[in-house]
DNA sequence: ACTTATTGTTAGGGCTACTTAACATTTGAT
DNA sequence: ATCAAATGTTAAGTAGCCCTAACAATAAGT
């Protein structure tokens, strides 16, 4: 029942991480999409669903869509929880930039126990989001009502960045980028306007800048300052 | 020529880890003694070493002692300052007891990046040694001249901890015990007698307690307070 | 309807790092 | 000098996790 650290292997808590995000940014869970963002081969995703689904920890549908079992969700809540909270460890406490915590976090995610978890936790005091915004399981978060993505508000209006989903942040340079502009959770802006293809120009305080159409798909803010 | 994390497996770092310990530690380095400390087969040493001979980390001389090449000695000082550091920051920063921070610290050494590894020294202030006092490579750390073990203290002499060598740290039960007694670096204490097995009777602070000869064997202290 | 793109699976391998069993050699003690 | 203990190596096999090539099935676009 308890996620044991000897009983399962690095492999199935990376591809049970990456199920929980994909269903968290709202991705269709299909093998051709884990194995787009582990960067792995189609067939070698085939070989660990089989293999996890035989250890319980994923379901598969007749569709295709693959489910976590209960046992699965907790390791995948496990994995996500430490990497966010490694995240907000290495900004905070270190003093690393975004970038570089994601991808430290990545490899931190595996080596935290529930000892520096909870150590970790009361230096932070109880986070309830990553630095990008995004949800620490089990700390009791809520979205703000009223959520919904950039490209949503209106030319004119202004917004509060909320959260970069975990979709953007393994895309090459969107951390950077976003980082440099400051276009972060907890920020607040205007949009000045939208080209035909869905461009979002944004002004949050410094130069407006150009916000790509899948992008401003996805990053979730609030309607207002 | 310098480290690559992707070129090396962490059995090399381990392996690395381990060779540089054990000559640390003034124990002939060996495959048997390397099979001992990591635990592992003696066939499963005797690959390992040729291929770590192939990729040219150590050299074999004819009388089956194990040397590390410069790149091996690269490699290996630098899993062990990242296990030392960890150690520190583990009980420093986030509170952890001995025995805890050495065995965390022993997954951290292979996911602390340069950058992490940076961060973690300016945060704790350049430390020279680890919470046991071993030397962080790299730190300039110099023993203070005069330091001898434990058993080499005359009986009724007085003596102050320098460090607890690695080779007591994987022992089960060694740091739980030596913390809770309080012999740690930095700590004086006298020593009350010796029992004719070697067994040294010690006193630090609360009630005097025995500490077994193969241990006062090791355990590296100065003479006077 | 037909073609193309997407998706999943088999088959056949490869590499790392480990295991046990068996054996050869060396070292140490008496 | 001899017997026992310690040490290193071969051989054969396993588990985990990955790969490419080839193929089958499904979905989508025109």
């Amino acid at each position: 029942m308890a996620y044991e650290p000897t009983e399962h292997h690095p492999a199935f808590e990376e591809y049970s991480e990456a199920i929980f995000e994909l269903a968290e940014d709202g991705v269709p869970v299909i093998q051709a999409r884990i194995s787009e963002r582990l960067e792995v081969s189609r067939p070698a995703v085939s070989e660990m669903v089989r293999r996890m689904e035989r250890e319980d920890l994923v379901e598969v549908k007749d569709d295709g869509e693959i489910t976590l079992t209960g046992e699965g969700k907790t390791l995948a809540t496990t994995i996500v929880r430490r990497h966010r909270l490694a995240e907000c460890f290495l900004t905070d406490v270190l003093g690393l930039n975004w970038t570089d915590a994601h991808s430290e976090a990545g490899r931190w995610e595996h080596v935290i126990s529930p000892t520096v978890e909870t150590a970790m936790l009361k230096v932070l005091g109880e986070p309830q989001t990553c630095p990008h915004g995004n949800p620490i399981p089990g700390s009791g978060y809520k979205e703000p009502t009223g959520a919904v993505v950039l490209s949503k508000i209106d030319a004119g209006d202004p917004f509060t960045v909320v959260r970069i989903p975990e979709e953007l942040e393994w895309e090459a340079g969107q951390l950077e980028f976003l980082e440099s502009t400051g276009l972060m959770p907890g920020r607040s802006g205007v949009v000045l306007s939208f080209a035909p293809d869905g461009t979002a120009t944004v002004d949050v305080g410094d130069t407006p800048f150009g916000v790509g159409g899948p992008t401003a798909d996805r990053i979730v803010v609030t309607p207002g300052v």
